[in-house]
DNA sequence: CCGTCCTGTTCCATGTTGTGGAACGCTGGT
DNA sequence: ACCAGCGTTCCACAACATGGAACAGGACGG
């Protein structure tokens, strides 16, 4: 009856429910009460019962002080061992690939650490003349557009000191590095050209996280010459994927595994 | 046959079995092999194979490259939401909260993150006189007994340079700052005195995480002339409870529920 | 204070669904 | 080409999960 997948295969409808309970559970990461989970899942309510008590007893979920169900042990003992980003470029590794054969250029993912920008993961420009790997580089926030992301999404505080200057375009007036924002949020993306490096441009975007927040700066850098005449053009595809990764990074599961 | 934990309430043993297998994948953390799991589970062949697909299908496992399991989307799209030190907090701080009150003094829990050292937990002295809330304020690591466990388990390499004298007691040779490290792991835990401030005295040893590897530091600070002649005392209080802590981490699975 | 409603757990007969042995593909080794 | 793991699929059997109904706790509300 009712719907769910139909994906089912044979002999394994008890795991397939369990897991769905379980998947339900991550994706809403709040607590979810035995009705909703006896609702969502649309199973009886002994089975519903049962199969809790025994994900319980397995550590894949935990019940909260309110009796309502939690991820398990399993599920923390697993973030705990292991770094959140790789997690993230995880998610992410397709997108970055995919843009950098859309674009030829150089694609990187940042994250704010503190109140630093790191840089995370990064697929290197197919052209010779291209940036070179920064991964874990300090690059001043304000002088690259993945660390204007988090000014312009306030991400990050933007510092009340005047800024150091790189080049004859950084940006080192707080004040106007706000104003600067104030548009790549308009427009939707950030932009630095010669602000690092005389002749280095990028374009970057936000990656939303599952509550709203900014978790990411998606961007692409490159010679300006080859990109400042496509800013909007690389602008708007980062934005698409920068949301599908945002939806990932809500809904998760992979629709389709491997080929 | 064979044992498991026959812990089995009744019509749930695919959902056990499955959950099991499961916590199996996450406790091992590196992939495992059809044929471990088959063998680890003491399930047929057959069974196992359809369990196994059930599972990938509900994104609870996946396969790496060469075919064996590893956790899989759930998993890490929990961990990509989730700070790993919330998870660790959890875990640690009902221990913090016993060694507040076998001790009276404040209770911290510090990660290395980067090469510098973050507070994540602190238990309030009881005392009027005690050491303050100094989660996520930057202290030098070298001057605090949190900070020099890092250095003293190599988990931080110690820094080349001449190190600030934030007082007269401070530690500013490298050189015998790996001396300190040296009886300090002889010992079990790493001592300050005054180093960071005169009067103000630490313990911490270390935590270590599921492979063996120090993932934290657990310490006691007070004046130093309430701590001053309690420090084997102390050290060895903080030493049993972070073993406590270990094998919390690296097995997980609390054994009771809540009372 | 007792009834009522809503929670979730336990019981039980039913037959659907999971089970394991064996047969079958696949891949890699020699 | 043959063989030796390794994993998946097939199949008949019955064990196990299933869901309706009965049961046990609370939480309200009159």
């Amino acid at each position: 009856m009712s719907s769910t997948r139909a994906e089912a295969s044979t002999g394994t409808q008890a795991v397939d429910r369990a897991a769905a309970l379980v998947e339900t559970v991550v994706h809403a990461d709040a607590p979810l009460s035995f009705a909703d989970l006896q609702a969502a899942s649309g199973l009886a309510k002994s089975t519903t019962s049962r199969m809790l008590a025994a994900l319980e007893r397995g550590g894949l979920l935990e019940r909260d002080a309110g009796g309502s169900y939690v991820a398990g042990s399993l599920f923390w003992l697993y973030a705990a061992r292991h770094d959140p980003w790789e997690e993230l470029v995880r998610l992410a590794r397709p997108a970055l690939e995919r843009i950098g054969e859309e674009t030829s250029e150089s694609v990187h993912l940042s994250v704010a650490r503190g109140d630093k920008v790191v840089q995370v993961a990064q697929v290197d420009s197919r052209y010779l003349l291209g940036t070179r790997d920064w991964t874990e580089i300090d690059v001043p926030a304000h002088t690259s557009a993945l660390g204007k992301v988090f000014y312009a999404w306030q991400a990050l505080p933007v510092p009340a000191g005047p800024l150091a200057a790189l080049t004859e375009n950084t940006i080192t007036d707080p004040a106007l590095l706000v104003r600067d924002g104030q548009r790549a949020r308009q427009r939707g993306w950030a932009v630095t050209d010669g602000e690092l490096e005389i002749g280095l441009s990028g374009v970057a975007v936000p990656v939303h996280g599952a509550r709203g927040d900014v978790v990411a700066a998606l961007g692409i850098s490159g010679p300006t010459t080859r990109l400042e005449d496509r800013l909007e053009e690389l602008g708007k595809n980062l934005s698409s994927h920068a949301t599908q990764l945002s939806t990932l990074l809500r809904g998760s599961a992979p629709k389709e595994g491997v080929a």
